[in-house]
DNA sequence: AGGAAGACTGAAAACGTTTTCAGTTCCTTC
DNA sequence: GAAGGAACTGAAAACGTTTTCAGTCTTCCT
């Protein structure tokens, strides 16, 4: 039923060699070639890729595992990633493993079996620990997350840095109980903790921290538990857009006024943090750069199996916006007063 | 270099059929089947995919094609499709267009080239213009968008009763000046201008319409020069959340109030409408319930190839907020004194 | 006891390609 | 005018599976 290249050879009557040639530009005469290109017309002959793979023993495909394919951030690297390949002739399968270890291995394990000629992942923090025991058996490039150090290629954000930068711009504005809410699940949330942590302590204050689940609705009965005590902070930490959305939404929910009673601050720069009021302070991150770096990262990779592994950091940028203006005194008294 | 179901059968002393029974749960005694799984084990063996799909012919694989990653819509939808294809024990490749036709093409034939069991498709108009001429060899199910009439299965909203429903209630709220914004690439588009046109010849005005590209960088000049005219509208419907983000930039940049000045409303109730101030009256689609229909569609095509071709309407709910707020005559006489 | 039926197993033939290898032809070169 | 290349072509062997087909044992019936 369906055409083979024996048939278009038939068809032809050439030789399936011939044909083949054909079709991957081979050495084949200009005679033959129109034939048999007249005869691919005519069957309306398509190539069975499983077939061309199985024999030339290359896939042409990279495959892209990320965390959260409802996060903007990883739609957007998903997009340079694939318009990189695409223009280099590759294929991209993204999977997303919507955070869940399970779903992780199991993509994993395809993406072998598929015999990818290279991974971009964004592992999970328990998927990182599963690669330091039982490594990978194709080229793989992190991104957005670390794993076992010197194993893999990455490509990064400054973390800890960008986290810095944050905790030190609200202390600059004059605020002191800075919470901060992180992702559980992976090794961006952790650093960034690390990073606000550290600052934290360079300016003499003391931490809160919560680790939750990286998705807003799940995160959410949490943080209004938390911002709905006695001694919830006056400034908040947040290591996704997800996550601050839900936060946007606790505090508003809970009468919060941004920034009187609640100045809020994160990361990724999406339109409508911008669009809210007030705006939010936001790191924004090099999405499309980390896409590209991750995919030279991997190349580089394919064609010099043993070089050096190599980790790129990129830096953030900090977009100050008036969900972290500065706190005067008159706010804070307010906010006392109508505390008692 | 790497270990094949051969390999395998060697080093557990039986047939390679008899490691391709144990893989596919044939029948096979329990002696044998304990010395084959440890030698799978024993060996590290993994599948080809290749292989199995060339021999068994049928790839267990369903293509997802839609046409922005970028816009949340899609996002949602295809993580209900991947959810429900996974517990089916399908794998599915997701593909985005960029509403770029070339790209369409280009996937379109990778998708019949890599043999899927079946397509689940939101096609520009371009593409559904080539899909009347040259149909696809595959059971496709088009999602959010239609194609040429009868020839496939299709899951929409009913996009001209939701665009009816919002010009009436902006209608009902005192506005009249009510303009239109909607995407140019797709069915979508075209049908909620077809509503919204149907709506405002019924209320006897006026109807101003411009077409753009449904993201929101690329249309935002175009729109920045309708909203600066004098003869603006007093308000405005977009055909989706990219562009509703757009509008809402726009106006933002050009000082008008929402909705004093300029009364919006759109598609997509995405987290963000709701902490936007004002917040953004919206058309909320069943995006989970679009990729499962979707699904369940496919199925039964795979089931039954020649059945009755479906298309399954969803409606939209009708998501009131601010930003369509009554047009109150204090307001509007504001506005005439500001204009003069 | 003799066969029929069932349960398992292996040899070998696909699946649709690409690639190697060995010809052909035809031109160039001495 | 013969040898030596180019330049092209086809036969056939892979690639790693699954599946058919034909056994070989058991077991179960009559």
């Amino acid at each position: 039923m369906t055409v083979s290249i024996k048939d278009v050879a038939r068809a032809a009557g050439v030789s399936p060699a011939t044909v083949s040639r054909v079709l991957g530009n081979g050495p084949v005469s200009a005679a033959l070639r129109e034939q048999v290109e007249a005869a691919i017309r005519a069957t309306g002959y398509r190539p069975n890729l499983s077939a061309r793979r199985l024999r030339s023993q290359h896939s042409q495909t990279i495959g892209l595992v990320v965390a959260d394919i409802r996060n903007p951030f990883f739609t957007s690297v998903a997009r340079a990633v694939e318009t990189v390949a695409y223009d280099a002739g590759m294929r991209v399968i993204l999977c997303n493993t919507d955070e869940d270890p399970a779903r992780e291995a199991m993509y994993l394990r395809l993406m072998q079996e598929e015999r990818v000629t290279g991974l971009i992942f964004a592992p999970t923090r328990v998927g990182a620990d599963t690669l330091r025991r039982q490594p990978v058996d194709v080229p793989a490039v992190l991104i957005d997350r670390t794993g076992p150090a010197g194993l893999f290629d990455a490509v990064v954000l400054d973390n800890r840095g960008a986290a810095q930068a944050l905790v030190d711009h609200l202390v600059e504005r004059g605020y002191r109980r800075i919470g901060g809410l992180f992702g559980a699940t992976s090794s961006t949330g952790l650093e960034r903790q690390e990073g606000y942590l550290a600052a934290m302590a360079r300016h003499g204050l003391t931490p809160a921290v919560r680790f939750v689940p990286p998705q807003a609705e799940v995160s959410e009965p949490a943080v209004r538990d938390w911002l709905g005590q006695a001694d919830r902070p006056e400034a908040l930490v947040t290591s996704n857009s997800l996550l601050l959305a839900g936060a946007v939404r606790v505090a508003r929910g809970l009468g919060l006024r941004i920034p009187a009673d609640l100045a809020l601050a994160g990361f990724d720069n999406e339109p409508w943090t911008g669009l809210v009021d007030p705006g939010l302070t936001v790191i924004e991150q090099p999405t499309e750069e980390m896409g590209r770096q991750a995919m030279q990262l991997l190349f580089d990779r394919l064609h010099q199996p043993d070089a050096a592994v190599r980790t790129v950091v990129l830096s953030g940028r900090c977009v100050l916006r008036d969900s972290t203006a500065a706190r005067s005194a008159v706010t804070a008294s307010a906010v006392a007063a109508s505390a008692s």
